[in-house]
DNA sequence: GAGCACTGC
């Protein structure tokens, strides 16, 4: 193959060994005529004619190179799975075919997606289909909606095992706990069946934190003899195929995590599936060869009351980042609230991303990008986190910050999976961390990590200190990126210095603390006064406590600090900040004047945010309350300044 | 006093 022969051609999306297969079948190296690209690896030379990249990695692309010139095909793969980037590229691509229709080719490829609906969106082109392979699976449903899934699927698993032909099972649970449960419920029950009775059994778990040489054992195929259970989370209704499958059973619900954008707030439920994500998962049954699948549901219920489809990610999540990464894109043709998406976000949800990137001086009052949001946009970070850097980088503790917004990049892979009887390890994984963490969560990520510094990045460390070694490496990784990026405009050093004297180490966590402050402009919360309960400071107030794995210290009192700044804000049992650090009101109170001067009409670059066919009197930002505090908020504002003020005073006197 | 599904810029 010779260059210039081939299109230049990008490939976005899972291709796991595609790549490979690619280069092997054109007789080339891998990472010369045919390359790859992701986070940490780019394995790209200017021979390279094929390039396979992820969607995030093509969206950093456009960010230098909005046209992509330096492709003729770009390939979109795997389009129905409907991920925030993907969205973001398929409104891109709509935009591209426009502007470079005589030299750009762009592909559409998905299992599922609707091809009508993707051909409406551009512009009716052509669709067209290729027959799967997959052998023909009978689904077959429960007569009524069980009460326990768990009992059912382990009623039904049970059922194959005696009653069916050889061949693996795999069920579909919502999460870590359920599968524990089931792997044990299963265990006991096969031991106790009758010895010769029916073939033997393995029973394997698998879900996103099982550690890989865990995640690989489903791999392996079954002995002769011997059948697999899998007990699996909705990691292998896509992103994992386990081979040799042929039955499936479907809970029909799976634990999925949306943004309500009313009031800034994360929630993790267990929701019923859609039925393209029924079908994905009885599809899995048939890969080797026919199999079945038993939905522990009625059909009614899959006909009546699932979705079609899955709700795009688009429309779960806080667009902030989002917003940040089109507005700096700068092209003219494309604003914002009109962007042309596959699935629209709703405007409340624009409308609250431009508050957030306001209240962290990425954009200014009239909705135009700041110097500042643009240096953001350029970090791979969400921009709570992009803006501390930055202004860590005014503060003097860059070395600090890059360290924290690492480890909290990774943080939920930081903790090692759980184990029966060594619950709770979590507050205090190191016994012999400095003082300062009684600051919060974000300081304690970094002495951890300056521990693990100290120790030299030993694998071993982090064993011995409950920490997950996976995620500790993919820290150190972002942290390795983000430092080459900031290397331009960073002031001070990037490497990681732990303050060995506790006076320079109180001083750069204050500092680090007021950097955090500013980056989490948005994500403010004041403490009550008569008890440890926090209220958020944002367009709209809402009640939260500090997660109870907080390592945040009360002072002598008991009390709590009386502002925080949190990481995130979820519902689970109920609305939790997890990850918080303690500030100081004089820090506060600058953006709570900003939070005054906000306008939403305003930063919505003048094109009034409200529903078009609603009438006026309506609040621009959905209910009614909430359009009480938009309009009244340098009242309350001013009120909750001065009692913030008062109680700042009485305490001082009191001590 | 709670316990997070999935990715991976």
């Amino acid at each position: 193959m010779k260059e210039n022969e081939l299109p230049k051609t990008v490939v976005q999306g899972k291709w796991f060994f595609a790549h490979r297969r690619v280069a092997h079948e054109l007789g080339v190296r891998l990472g010369e005529e045919v390359g790859y690209a992701i986070r940490f690896e780019d394995r790209t030379s200017e021979k390279t004619c094929i390039k396979y990249l992820t969607d995030g990695c093509l969206l950093r692309e456009s960010l230098s190179n909005p046209e992509l010139k330096q492709y003729s095909v770009i390939i979109l793969d795997e389009a129905h799975e409907r991920s925030l980037n993907t969205d973001i590229l398929l409104g891109l691509m709509k935009r591209l075919v426009r502007i470079r229709s005589s030299n750009l080719k762009v592909l559409i490829t998905s299992a599922t997606l609707d091809g009508a609906k993707v051909s409406s969106f551009f512009s009716n082109c052509p669709v067209l289909t290729v027959p799967g392979k997959l052998f023909p699976v009978e689904v077959l449903y429960s007569s009524e909606s069980s009460t326990s899934y768990l009992e059912s699927s382990l009623k039904r698993a049970l059922d194959i095992h005696i009653r069916e032909p050889p061949g693996d099972i795999l069920i579909f649970m919502t999460g870590q706990d359920d599968i524990e449960k089931m792997v044990s419920k299963l265990e006991e029950k096969v031991l106790s069946l009758e010895e010769g009775s029916c073939m033997d059994a393995i029973i394997l778990p698998l879900h996103g934190s099982l550690p890989p040489e865990m995640q690989v054992r489903v791999f392996s195929p079954a002995p002769p003899n011997c059948r697999r259970f899998i007990v699996a989370t909705n990691i292998a209704e896509t992103s994992l195929t386990v081979d040799g499958v042929v039955y499936v059973i479907d809970s029909g619900y799976v634990k999925q995590r949306q943004y309500n954008p009313a009031t800034g707030m994360y929630s993790l439920d267990i929701v019923q599936i859609s039925k393209v994500q029924a079908d994905q998962r009885a599809g899995r049954a048939g890969r080797t060869c026919p199999g079945k699948c038993y939905r522990l549901y009625p059909s009614t219920v899959y006909h009546e009351d699932f979705l079609d489809v899955t709700i795009p990610e688009i429309q779960r999540s806080s667009l902030a980042g989002t917003v940040l990464y089109l507005k700096s894109l700068d092209l003219p043709d494309i604003d914002i609230l009109t962007f042309d998406f596959l699935d629209p976000p709703s405007r409340e949800s624009l409308g609250d991303a431009l508050k957030q990137l306001y209240l962290i001086d990425a954009i200014d009052e009239s909705g135009l990008i700041t110097d500042v949001g643009q240096r953001m946009a350029e970090l791979p970070l969400e921009p709570s986190l992009s803006r501390t850097l930055i202004e860590a980088n005014e503060l003097g503790c860059l070395s600090q910050a890059l360290t924290v917004t690492a480890m909290l990049s990774a943080e939920t892979s930081l903790l090692p999976t759980r184990r029966k009887g060594t619950e709770k390890k979590r507050k205090h994984p190191l016994s012999d961390l400095p003082d300062g963490s009684g600051w919060g969560d974000h300081i304690q990520l970094l002495q951890i990590y300056e521990k693990w510094d100290q120790a030299n990045y030993d694998p071993q460390w982090c064993i011995e200190n409950d920490l997950q070694v996976r995620g500790m490496k993919f820290t150190k990784d972002v942290r390795k990126q983000l430092c080459q990026l900031m290397q331009k405009m960073a002031e001070g050093p990037l490497d990681v210095q732990s303050n060995r004297k506790q006076k320079e180490s109180g001083q750069a966590y204050r500092r680090l603390r007021k950097a955090l402050c500013t980056g989490y402009g948005n994500q403010l919360a004041e403490r009550m006064i008569h008890h440890n309960g926090y209220r958020t400071l944002g367009y709209k107030s809402q009640l939260a406590q500090v997660h109870p794995s907080s390592v945040l210290e009360m002072d002598e009192d008991g009390c709590l600090p009386d502002y925080v700044v949190y990481h995130e804000l979820i519902t689970t049992s109920r609305p939790f900040m997890r990850n918080v650090c303690a500030v100081e009101m004089s820090w506060v109170m600058p953006i709570l004047k900003k939070l005054e001067k906000l306008n939403v009409n305003k930063l919505s670059g003048g094109s009034s945010i409200t529903e078009e066919n609603e009438p006026r009197v309506v609040e621009p930002l959905g209910s009614p309350k909430n359009d009480a505090v938009v309009s009244k908020a340098p009242d309350n504002l001013d009120s909750r300044i001065q009692a913030a003020r008062d109680r700042f005073l009485a305490r001082k006197s009191k001590k």
